[in-house]
DNA sequence: TCAATAAGTTAGGTATGTCTAACAAAATAG
DNA sequence: CTATTTTGTTAGACATACCTAACTTATTGA
């Protein structure tokens, strides 16, 4: 069984290869807050138990094994985040902070009841797909809202759930997954968007527009 | 703050004491499933971080601080207890162990939801009553059930619910808390007890009469 | 009362997961 | 193509929470 270390290491190797990142030992370092010597250490415990595979300065490979579990924990948070979401009411920018402590201890049973309970779920309130029992996820790729371009509509898919701070302020905003947005003025040099959401005219900054994600509206 | 093993050991410490027995080195060691010196150890480190006051052979005694954490352990347990059967569906002798994994990750914020969802409950669902916010108990005495007498009719107040298998025997015979039994017989030497729960005979042995608590009706 | 037993502690180890400081190796830039 | 910078590893520590084996101290029972 891997440790709660383990499984965050591998979750987090899962999250930045799939971002299109090379997870290394120096940025696997910064995004767990850990120093360089420490990600050696668990990279060289993880190889040994087969979990992934290590070629320094080329990064590192989930194994089969270790992407299983990597999207076991995965399935875990996402499901924390929505059951929390819907069932107990937590806000859309707590969740991930506590689904962070939950997804280690979440046991089958309760999975399997957390899923009934919301009707086997797809998504997460954040709009990140939620891996299958049997460790499959369509991860879709989406555009970045900061790409935008004026006059285009569209549909908010994603938004990256780390930042409460940011969440909350898209919230008062009304941009969620699901909301539909016109893009009415791009402003140069990573300058601010003006957009419509539902009928109101909100304008957000370059820097958190970044976290959006969205698609063309057919 | 307390980790994880100091909540758990402090935890058990309230409980032996309630349970009238010295909580030794020894005992302690016991009930945690742990060494003698490890419990050495333990009540070492907790003693400078005064949660405890030790006096070797005479046993331990937990300080105001130490008392404090134990009871918001404990709060969280049987919150946790209860939320797990009533809001989950979770069956009452599988809602222990799954709380021995929550209770330390629980935060005040969804601690408040479980309360409010659940109506400010006062008692687990083994009985057990739940420590309030400022660290309050009122646990009463009730005599086991294998001290009961012929003829006597008894309230079932509190099961205790380390042993899931002894609970769900206990289930299947119709015994949970608030359940009006009647003792027609009681066979000597420790032996097998004769009870009419809710118009049904039902034969039980000592051993789990043991784990029964009951009062006298008025 | 004192020897046997029970209870408790100490010493020395292990495993996990961190760290800093020093060093080695690869990538890259001029 | 070499020097600098970046990246990565090693060595040596530390904290937590355990362990066993050896030892000490208190309790108890004859």
């Amino acid at each position: 069984m891997a440790t709660h270390a383990v499984e965050d290491y591998l979750a987090m190797i899962y999250k930045v290869s799939f971002e299109g990142e090379k997870p290394t030992t120096s940025i696997i370092a910064e995004n767990m807050d850990v120093s360089k010597a420490s990600v050696t250490d668990m990279f060289k415990k993880m190889a040994i138990s087969a979990l992934i595979i290590h070629k320094p300065y080329k990064g590192v490979k989930l194994t089969r094994a270790g992407e299983k579990v990597a999207l076991e924990v995965i399935r875990h948070h996402r499901l924390v985040e929505l059951y929390l979401k819907e069932a107990m009411g937590v806000s859309w920018d707590k969740v991930h902070d506590e689904a962070d402590k939950w997804e280690h201890i979440l046991s089958e049973d309760i999975e399997d009841r957390i899923v009934e309970m919301l009707g086997n779920p797809t998504h997460d309130p954040h709009g990140a797909p939620i891996p299958t029992k049997d460790g499959h996820v369509q991860e879709e790729k989406f555009t970045p809202l900061s790409e935008a371009h004026e006059g285009e509509k569209l549909l908010v898919r994603l938004v990256e759930d780390s930042d409460p701070e940011k969440l909350r302020y898209l919230a008062e905003k009304g941009i969620f997954p699901q909301t539909v947005i016109e893009v009415k003025e791009v402003q140069p040099f990573e300058g601010p968007l003006t957009l419509d959401v539902e009928g109101h005219s909100q304008i957000i900054g370059y820097e958190v527009s970044r976290i959006v994600f969205v698609s063309q509206m057919v």
